[in-house]
DNA sequence: ACCATTCATCGGAAATTTCCGATAGAAATT
DNA sequence: AATTTCTATCGGAAATTTCCGATGAATGGT
């Protein structure tokens, strides 16, 4: 992964309305939600909410679809594994030791 | 880990600057950088760098001890790991199936 | 054809972030 | 004690982000 795209993806994630928007889609996959959905639980005006989405589309962390005249959003696991391994190659990069403590707590987590 | 704390986490990380400077200390764990050496590296003013150093600080990413007169600069591996495992969680959360290609990248990364 | 629904985009105000030079404080050196 | 070195903080300018209401485009229903 590059780092340009890291960059985009933890700034994507750093917005309280998008991480919640985000955790929102994982917690759905994978029927998605619909854009409708997630402003109502966004609690934030339509557009503002509108601008905060297409940011993690952008981000390429939400994948939209259309279906009839709503959008269906799902989030991207894929894109999220991508992050997680970036974030992790800064330690594994030959540094075997440190990586040790994240793969042991990551293996218990699943 | 606590909501708020992955947002600092992640903010602190989406800007070029500053996850630049984590991953140099990460290379230099455990011995860390001076504060005047990250200066160097990131090629900006003393003061503007000192400020990012803050976010990381604030955000427990990066932790200082004083070395005569200068600041040493230090990774916090485990920081890193608790914001992977909250990322994890929002796909280990009862859905060991989201979770099972994050765990299998991890796993031969290290 | 017309209207209602759903969502993206525009325009602009307010808040925040980013950057710098200048200043201040703390510690080593002379 | 005076000076140099190292880093944090202040003050302020420029850029970016965040938010909203209004408007526009596309689709489905009447």
């Amino acid at each position: 992964m590059q780092t340009t795209i890291a960059l985009e993806s933890l700034a994507a994630l750093s917005h309280p309305t998008r991480l919640n928007a985000f955790r929102l889609l994982v917690r759905h996959e994978p029927e998605g939600l619909s854009t409708g959905q997630l402003v109502d639980a966004s609690g934030l005006s339509q557009s503002t909410f509108s601008s905060h989405l297409a940011i993690l589309v952008a981000a390429d962390l939400v994948v939209p679809e259309k279906r009839g005249r709503q959008m269906i959003q799902r989030a991207n696991i894929e894109a999220l594994r991508d992050l997680m391994l970036f974030l992790a190659k800064d330690c594994c990069g030959g540094r075997a030791d440190l990586c040790e403590p994240l793969v042991a707590g990551l293996a218990e987590c699943c």
